[in-house]
Formats: C-alpha cells, structure tokens, sequence
DNA sequence: TTAGGGTTAG
C-alpha cells in the first residue's frame, strides 16, 4: 500500500488529485508527507509544498534545503531566509547544500551583514571547506564588493577549479582592477568559456571596449566556444560604440554557430541597433521575438525616447501595459523623461497618477524622473512636494530639484536646495554645478556664478567641463558683459564648441556688437559647417545697423549656397489638441485675437522696464 | 561562474 501511495505520489498530475492524496496522507501515512512535499516542489507548487511542510513535526535538512533552494530559484529570497531561521531555531543540522542557496538570497537581497553572518555560522560548523560553499561565498564576495574576503576565500581553496577563478576575476573586475584580472586569467590552469566571457564583461565594465572586443577575437581564432552569455556581451559593447560593423559581424557569428537567440542575447542585439541609430531595425528585431520580458520592452520604449521618436514610446509604452507586462523603476523613468520633453500636461499628469495608483512614487529613481518631468511643465510646487515627500535622495534627485527650481526663475531656492543637499551629505557631480551656474544665469548674479566656478573646482575637485564654460560665458552674455565673455573663452582650458559661440552671437545680436557677431560666426562656420542659421542672424545684425551692403552680401552668399532655412514653429497643445503658430502664418482660426494678445504682452512687458525687440517679426 | 534596459545639464 505505502509503495503504491509512493508511486502515485510521483505521477499525479493535477492539483484536485494532489488534495485527495493529501488527505490520505494526513490521516493515514503521515511519514510519507516528505515524498508529497518534494513532489509538490518539483511540479512546482511550492505554496502548497510550503503547507505540507509546515505540518511536518520535525523536517529533516535535505527536506529543509530543498524546499530553501527552490525559493532560491524563485527569487522568494524573504522566505528562503525563513525557512533557513527556523533551521537553525529548532536545530537542524545546516549542511554543504543549505549554504548555496542561502547565500544567493543574501546577494538578491543585498544584504551583505547577512551573508557575513551565514559565512562565520558556516565556519562554525566546518563548512567553509566545503568547495561549492566556497564557491557560494566567493560569488557573493565579488558581486558584494568585497575582493578581500573573496581573495581571502581564494587562497584558502585546496584545488582552484574555473569556477573559482572566473568568481575572482569577476571580484578584480568590479573593483576595477583590470590588470590583476587579466594577470589571474593568464595564469589559470583551465580556462572554461565562462573565464573568456569574464574577461570580456571585465574590459567592456571597465570601458577598455576595444581591448574586450580583441579577446573575443581571440576567442574565436583559438576555437574557445563563445556562447549566448559573451554574445550578449559582445553586443552590448558594440551598442557602446555605436559599432555597426562589428554588431552585424556578430549576427553573422550567431548564424554561422547555431547561437540560441534567447531573450537577454535579442534584447541586446536590438539594443546594439539602437544605440547605432538603426530604429526601425531595432523595432523589427523586437516585433520577431516571441518571448520579450521586461528588459525587451523598457529598452525599446527608451530607444524611441532617445531617437527623438517620443510618440512611438509612448504607445510602446500603452501596448506593454495592454499585454499585461507591469512596467518597472526603468520602463518609468524613460516614459517619465518622454512626457517631461513633449510639453503635454494631460500626458504628464496622466503617467504622474498611474506612478501613484501602482505605488512606484517612492522609488527613487521614478521620484527624481516625476520631479523633474513636473518641474519641466512649469508645476515647481509638484515638483517640490514630490522632492520633500522622497525619503531617500541621490545626486540625480538632488540635481534635478536644483535645475527645475534655477530654469523656474527660483534661484534663491535652488540655492538653499543645494545647501542642504552638502549639509545631509549629498555629493554633488559636475551636472548638480550645472544646475547652480543656470540659477546665477537666470538671475544675473555674475559674480556669484564665478564664485562657484572656482568653488566647484577647489572645495569639489571638479573638472568645469564644457557645459561650465558655456554657462559662465552665458552668464557674462546675458548680463550684456561681452567683452568679459570673449575673454573668458579666450582663457578656456578646452576648446569652445559651438554652443559657446552661439551664446556670444545672440548676445552680439542684442547689444549690436559688430565686431563680435563676425568673429563668433567666423567660428561657428568652421565648426559646423552645415548649418547655415548664424549667417542669418548676422545678416539681421548688419541690416539693424544700416550696415546694408554688407547684409547684402550675406544674403547673396546665402542665395548662391542654396539655403533653405527651415520654418521654425512654436506650439501649444490644448485639450489634447496641437497648435503650431509660425512666423508670418495668417491662417490662424483667431488670428487677430492672437496678435492682439501677443502685442499687449509686448506693451505690457515695456511697461515694467523691459527692452522689447521689434526686429524678432512680431 | 559568465549576459540585456533607465533618470539629472546643455
């Protein structure tokens, strides 16, 4: 009887039947309850095997660890710690398999006290000779940050195999000591493909792309096997690159080997077209996956977003949500950025109450991205409700609070932000000295703005990159201080792009400073010379000037050069409908109202001392 | 043991 219950056990099927069998064991075989629950484990109906199990008077530890690594597996790591608690609560004996898995839940939960603790109980109990429990431990050391405890682990191991090996190299690696890496690897005695791929993800981490690109060369001309993992790797750098050539080389590898194209090797391939610009390549990789996760949508939705392609995002965006795929932190944060950037409150206000009903405000990365997609639209007291209200603040949060509060005219306040971010230990970054620079900039405090230049380079160590320069001489712009501005940009440590130039021009054309004007156009046609929009503006200056045979000759050279100026068009969208208003377009349905409007904001703006300028067509 | 996605400025 008890051998046909055994048997019966192993091949039912169907949960209305594991019930029945249940009952019978509960009634009459309880010691065959351990059979039920693996069998349960292995369907697997773990909930149900957890209920079983919790009626067992006294579980054994092989019983105990399966039913550990089976959360493990599920990424129940909260109730794999449970059953591992209880273990040690009512004295089970903690063996070499209990560890592993254990350990893994430590890592899933990034808790590195945790690990520690299980690492001393396994010690303890002599298991830390153990090698799949020092392989466990190493794995968690090098994921955790700690190469001295995995180093440590290491040098201890009796016989080294790969597996050990790849863990350091992976330890090295996140420490970014790329050379002790290359050194272990050169040294191994046995390379598996999964030390090449090590190596690999240890250069392309590292930003040595080419030199990972060379070892899988490598790999390849010494027949080493690359596989799925260094694939996607391999995509994933030339997705760095922005490398076509190498991308589709290594499609080609795919076909020519017979590579499994799995979830995470098309995500990254799709992510590789991307990134080299090829979207609609990309989309048709993504439409011939048959299986796509979270990952597949949220990469495609921020493609979009970052190919200027905002209405595709956001539609991508509806159809994940209609099949059922719960957006996560990364699907929200590009969404959040694409309503931030399309100016439509409807669209903003919409994604900002789906955050709150799914309950993903208090994350910090989609609190920073709401924040500053309310502070974009012009809701600053949103904006800063969200910010008082986050319990946790990174550099972004802290950066975009300053920036939306400077670029809201709120200088005063973005300074105090910034204050406080330094007062509770936040770090600021070149973009928080950005955001400051906007704030002197939009309220005119040239000096100030100077004082944190120099502020930014001493107290912080802070390289002032080119964004810096381009906010001081912009500061030195706008307060009509051109000649200071020239020579700022005559002392900077870099060369000045096109950015800087372009801020002298506009305010060459608003003080009419001649001289200037010519100069920055000079150098704006050496460095792009494709655009044409500054010789315009300087053919504006030369005619406010009664400098006439000299806007004539721009615009004969513009004529012969064949440009076109695009239209430029502002717009407003109102009840989910889109206006565009061009210069000179009568076609408006209340044109006059418009320009009646338009022209009593121009008067009233001179009213309260504002130099108004007639020569911008209205 | 080794693999894929995101936000802040200009």
């Amino acid at each position: 009887m008890v051998r046909d219950l055994v048997r019966l056990i192993h091949s039912v099927k169907r949960p209305s039947h594991f019930k029945q069998i249940h009952a019978l064991v509960t009634t009459a075989f309880p010691s065959l309850a351990s059979f039920l629950v693996r069998r349960l484990l292995s369907v697997p109906l773990v909930d149900y095997a957890r209920e079983v199990f919790d009626r067992i008077p006294q579980p054994d530890e092989d019983l105990s660890n399966s039913l550990i690594s089976m959360y493990a597996r599920l990424s129940l790591h909260e109730e794999a710690m449970e059953v591992f608690r209880s273990m040690i609560r009512s004295d089970v004996c903690i063996d070499s398999y209990t560890v592993p898995p254990i350990i893994k839940s430590c890592l899933s939960l990034a808790d590195l006290g945790l690990g520690k603790q299980v690492h001393c109980l396994a010690i303890g109990r002599g298991l830390d000779t153990d090698a799949f429990v020092q392989t466990a431990l190493m794995n968690f050391y090098s994921r955790s940050g700690e190469l001295a405890f995995a180093k440590t682990i290491f040098e201890k191991m009796g016989t080294k195999d790969p597996i050990a090996y790849n863990c350091l190299i992976s330890a090295y690696s996140n420490s970014g000591d790329v050379l002790a890496a290359r050194k272990l690897f050169d040294e191994m005695p046995n390379r598996s493909t999964a030390s090449w791929n090590s190596l690999i993800s240890c250069y392309a981490c590292n930003g040595d792309y080419q030199e990972a690109l060379r070892i899988f060369e490598r790999m390849k001309d010494e027949k080493c096997n690359p596989n799925e993992i260094t694939l996607a790797s391999v995509f994933s750098i030339c997705a760095k690159l922005g490398d076509l050539n190498a991308g589709l080389s290594a499609e080609k590898f795919i076909d020519d080997n017979n590579l499994c194209r799995n979830t995470i090797l098309s995500t990254a391939i799709m992510e590789m077209y991307l990134k080299c610009g090829a979207v609609e390549e990309a989309r048709r990789q993504f439409d011939k996956m048959n299986k796509r996760d979270v990952v597949t949508w949220s990469a495609m939705i921020a493609g979009y977003a970052q190919n200027g392609k905002p209405e595709q995002a956001l539609e991508l965006f509806e159809s994940m949500k209609n099949e059922n795929i719960k957006p996560n932190d990364v699907a929200l944060v590009s969404i959040l950025s694409v309503c931030a950037d399309s100016g439509s409150v409807e669209a903003c206000e919409e994604i900002g109450c789906y955050i709150e009903s799914q309950g993903m405000a208090s994350n910090v990365f989609v609190a920073s991205a709401l924040l500053d997609m309310y502070s974009k639209c012009g809701n600053i007291s949103k904006s800063h409700q969200i910010f008082l209200n986050m319990p946790q603040k990174d550099t972004v949060t802290w950066n975009s609070m300053i920036a939306g509060l400077a670029t809201n005219g709120l200088s005063e306040d973005a300074f105090a932000v910034y204050k406080q971010m330094i007062k509770t230990g936040g770090r600021p970054n070149d973009i928080t000295f950005v955001g400051l620079l906007t704030a002197c900039s939009h309220a005119g405090l040239v000096e100030m703005g100077l004082e944190i230049f120099r502020h930014m380079k001493i107290d912080h160590e802070i390289v002032p990159q080119i964004e810096h320069y381009a906010c001081i001489v912009d500061l030195f712009c706008r307060a009509g201080r051109l000649k200071d501005a020239y020579d700022f940009i005559c002392g900077m440590e870099v060369e000045p792009n096109a950015v800087i130039w372009s801020s002298l021009l506009s305010a060459s054309r608003i003080h009419m400073n001649i001289e200037l004007a010519e100069l920055s156009v000079k150098k704006l046609a050496e460095q792009d010379p494709d655009s044409s929009w500054y010789y315009v503006l300087l053919s504006n200056i030369y005619s406010s000037t009664s400098h006439w045979q000299e806007a004539l000759n721009v615009q004969k050279m513009l004529k012969d050069k064949k440009v076109q100026k695009a239209a430029a068009y502002s717009w407003v969208e109102v009840d989910n409908k889109l206006h565009k208003f061009l210069v000179g377009d009568s076609s408006l349905p209340r044109n006059t109202e418009v320009h009646g409007t338009v022209n009593g904001l121009a008067m009233q703006s001179t009213w309260v001392g504002h130099d108004f300028d007639s020569s911008l067509g209205l």
